[in-house]
RNA sequence: GGCGCCGUGGCCAAGUGGUAAGGCAGAGGACUGCAAAUCCUCGAUCGUCGGUUCGACUCCGACCGGCGCCUCCA
């Protein structure tokens, strides 16, 4: 596959260092609220890559971090008046709630910033020794940026020049430079509050944010992991920081490929508080919308793209994935005919290695899913030719294109899961459906057009066909 | 001020130096008791202005508009 590399700025072919095995570090939530909607393109793009990865026959490690300290967990925490690991945990779980309503892939472990400590004030130890780091007169240890030539390399900033303009807050008096970041930091009192207090060499304190992510993708995943993901806000400082601190501490290369998430907007603008315009992904849910088309909507625009949020283009992702799941049923539902195929075989092949190809180019999700609607019209071309009927062979491959196609995009399958009907409800209709059946055989359309409405209203579908009414449940948006 | 990105049909969104994928919506048609689902047909010259080129939407420049990072942030 080719993947866009934001250090060196190229698309180049990616191989993993290890033959066979990938590992993949991806920076996570920091779990001082419900993540929204942006926060979740990122990570639907995470997930894209792991499950990429994996259908291309990758034993694939995947590690996605849990910030649990950090300035605003621990003033959440306070504010809440809990301890910082009562509090985190929280949205730790929420985290995981929505990562499984969206569909994602279990990821191969989410390691908490709070279970690597120890890991953390070793690391630094080791940058102090080697000259990289100094312990400061307020307690704090500083990164010395001077002693990595090629701080700013990944952003393009950083450099001297830009020191220049560089905020100047309290602490960087005691910075020997000002690009110079934290790694340790003394306990505060309200550190102390919420129990977000270690012990080091250095006294008691708490790491500074950049450090968990290197100590925990090097020590998780090696020295050197294939691919980092992160938002574009990483970009700088925060990945800038960790490749400094890691190459450093190691002598080896940190990551071989950055991959960086564009931000999404919603309606066009900058999502915020203030605008009024912040989502969850329960609150979507609360509002009626299918967590399929809310992947579908995440994934519809190329990674390195903006993403415009907005209602209308929810509903055009509820229409989209409908259009699948009947595709998906239709064709489940078929009967066979007899004879030798008509070549669907053979396009299902032909657009499925499309759509491989489209994926191998930099995860093109957009080329990727063009792919998949010419397989739908196509096959559903040839189903109205044949009266519905299609040879067993085509059949069977067309529903495997289609499954590996889903293995990847993972839309199908969850669309499929939130239209179950209960039993209870299923010989409710059934019976309606029977009865609505009996009066158009009598000619009595005003009765059947009433069935037909009522189950409407409840997100029932019924279709006459020459083989009688199907019904199946849709889902249509709010 | 520094670094960077974007502007493609009503909406969303790919793409390429040789005359623009796909989805949604809309219109007409087929099918249907009527529908639904499905299929068929219909729409853009790619922000503006210059330049390079046999030829640019695709390269270069300027401009207009929008946006991101530079401070916590996916």
């Amino acid at each position: 596959m080719k993947l866009h590399d934001s250090l060196t700025r190229r698309t180049r072919r990616f191989e993993p260092l290890r033959p066979g095995r990938v590992t993949v570090y991806g920076c996570g939530p920091t779990v001082y609220d419900f993540a929204h909607i942006g926060n979740f393109r990122t990570f639907a793009v995470y997930d894209l890559l792991h499950r990429y990865l994996r259908w291309r026959g990758h034993e694939v490690d995947f590690v996605v971090n849990f910030t649990d300290v950090d300035d605003k967990t621990i003033t959440g925490a306070a504010d809440a008046g809990l301890r910082l690991a009562e509090h985190t945990e929280t949205f730790v779980k929420a985290f995981l709630d929505d990562a499984k309503t969206l569909g994602f892939l279990p990821f191969s472990g989410h390691p908490r910033a709070t279970a690597h400590i120890p890991a953390m004030v070793a690391f630094v130890e080791g940058l102090v020794e080697r000259g990289s780091a100094y312990l400061a007169a307020d307690g704090s240890v500083y990164y010395a940026v001077t002693s990595f030539d090629r701080y700013g390399r990944l952003s393009g900033k950083g450099g001297e020049d830009g020191a220049g303009r560089a905020r100047i807050d309290a602490e960087d008096f005691e910075k020997r430079d000002p690009r110079d970041f934290a790694l340790w930091k003394p306990a505060q009192a309200a550190d102390r509050e919420v129990g977000a207090v270690w012990d080091s060499p250095w006294g008691p304190g708490r790491p500074g944010w950049h450090l968990e992510c290197s100590v925990m993708a090097t020590s998780l995943l090696g020295d050197t992991i294939d691919i980092h993901l992160g938002g574009e806000d990483l970009l700088f400082p925060h990945h800038e920081n960790e490749i400094a601190q890691s190459e450093a501490a190691t002598g080896e290369p940190f990551a071989r490929f950055w991959v960086h998430v564009k931000h999404l907007k919603v309606d066009a603008r900058k999502m915020s508080k203030s605008l009024g315009n912040f989502h969850t992904v329960r609150e979507l849910l609360d509002e009626g919308y299918d967590p399929a088309a809310i992947r579908w909507t995440l994934l519809s625009a190329h990674h390195r793209s903006e993403l415009n949020f907005t209602r209308d283009g929810l509903d055009d992702a509820t229409a989209a994935v409908q259009r699948l799941v009947d595709f998906r049923r239709r064709l489940r539902d078929s009967p066979a005919s007899r004879g030798d195929g008509r070549g669907l075989a053979a396009r299902a092949a032909e657009h499925l290695a499309a759509f491989g190809r489209a994926l191998d180019d930099d995860l093109n999700v957009p080329r990727a899913t063009a792919a998949l609607w010419t397989l739908v019209k196509e096959v559903n071309t040839e189903l109205d030719g044949a009266g519905g009927r299609v040879a067993r062979t085509d059949r069977e491959a067309v529903l495997g294109a289609l499954a590996e196609m889903d293995a990847v995009l993972g839309v199908v399958g969850l669309a499929e899961s939130s239209r179950k009907v209960a039993g209870a409800d299923e010989e409710r209709v059934q019976t309606l459906v029977e009865a609505r059946e009996q009066a158009r055989a009598a000619r009595d359309f005003a009765t059947a057009d009433r069935i037909r409405d009522e189950l409407a209203a409840e997100g029932i579908r019924l279709e006459d066909t020459p083989g009688g009414t199907r019904w199946t449940r849709v889902r249509t948006g709010p």
